[in-house]
DNA sequence: GACACGTATTCGTTTGCACGCATATGTTTC
DNA sequence: GAAACATATGCGTGCAAACGAATACGTGTC
């Protein structure tokens, strides 16, 4: 996990999203589908490049898939995350997602119902700037 | 400059060194490339990547053209920036960067002998984090 | 075991990047 | 203006990423 590769894995819109959305804490692929609103496939696609290039580790849950930020962070990538995590603020989309994220819990949409609940274990900011 | 556009900048690791080397202050091509030790061509193509996507800019002196962090700097740029300057010592290629940027102004090689001088006004660190 | 649901993967296509090689452009010097 | 130097760019190629559409896979439910 060099910095290139970490950089690889931010320099696509959808996929900085989905970074962001966890940085928040684990989240099911339906929570992180109906937030970022694109087709599943691509969502899908994208988590697996994240997971490829060892971003994010997966967990089974029953029918669903937690997929979490990767648990051993070298320093590079954790400093990289919290600018990540000061920056997103800045961008429109990211508030936009982060207040979606906040509304999924109430909703009784079909794509949350179900795996809303056990699924979010309130993962709060880490804001580890120093290397 | 969304943070994309900084990612896609520094995905790539020849851009990821030129954006380092530029953290020290502005440097015209040939110390660049002779740091970089890559064919003139690959060199001056980044370059030119990095200047479509408002990551640096230019400025002729002489025969030379001298590159420089873009000057309008918005936080976003600014806080990856010194993330960047925080992380690079982590890594072996960063390092031996500046050692050779460092060499560069003693040697009397031939890429080095005619620009050094007037080339280098001792950037130092910028740590502005906050955002 | 048939079905529904959540998620991953395959296929074919398009697109953009990265590269080497060669060459063009701009500048200084003589 | 010719030669030397510093830098940029055009061309062709290879490769990997991104995408939509379709389908496969894994799990729980009835």
């Amino acid at each position: 996990m060099n910095l290139v590769r970490i950089h690889e894995c931010l320099c696509h819109r959808t996929r900085l999203r989905l970074v962001h959305l966890l940085l928040q804490g684990p989240l099911c692929v339906c929570h992180l589908q109906s937030v970022i609103g694109e087709p599943q496939a691509k969502v899908s696609r994208h988590l697996a490049y994240l997971r490829r290039h060892g971003m994010v580790q997966t967990e089974r849950r029953g029918k669903w898939v937690l997929y979490r930020l990767t648990e051993k962070r070298p320093p590079l990538l954790e400093a990289n995350l919290a600018c990540l995590q000061d920056c997103a603020g800045e961008e429109a989309v990211f508030r936009r997602d982060l207040r979606k994220l906040a509304g999924l819990g109430k909703k009784t949409g079909p794509a949350n119902a179900s795996c809303a609940a056990p699924v979010r274990p309130a993962g709060g900011r880490r804001a580890t700037a120093a290397v």
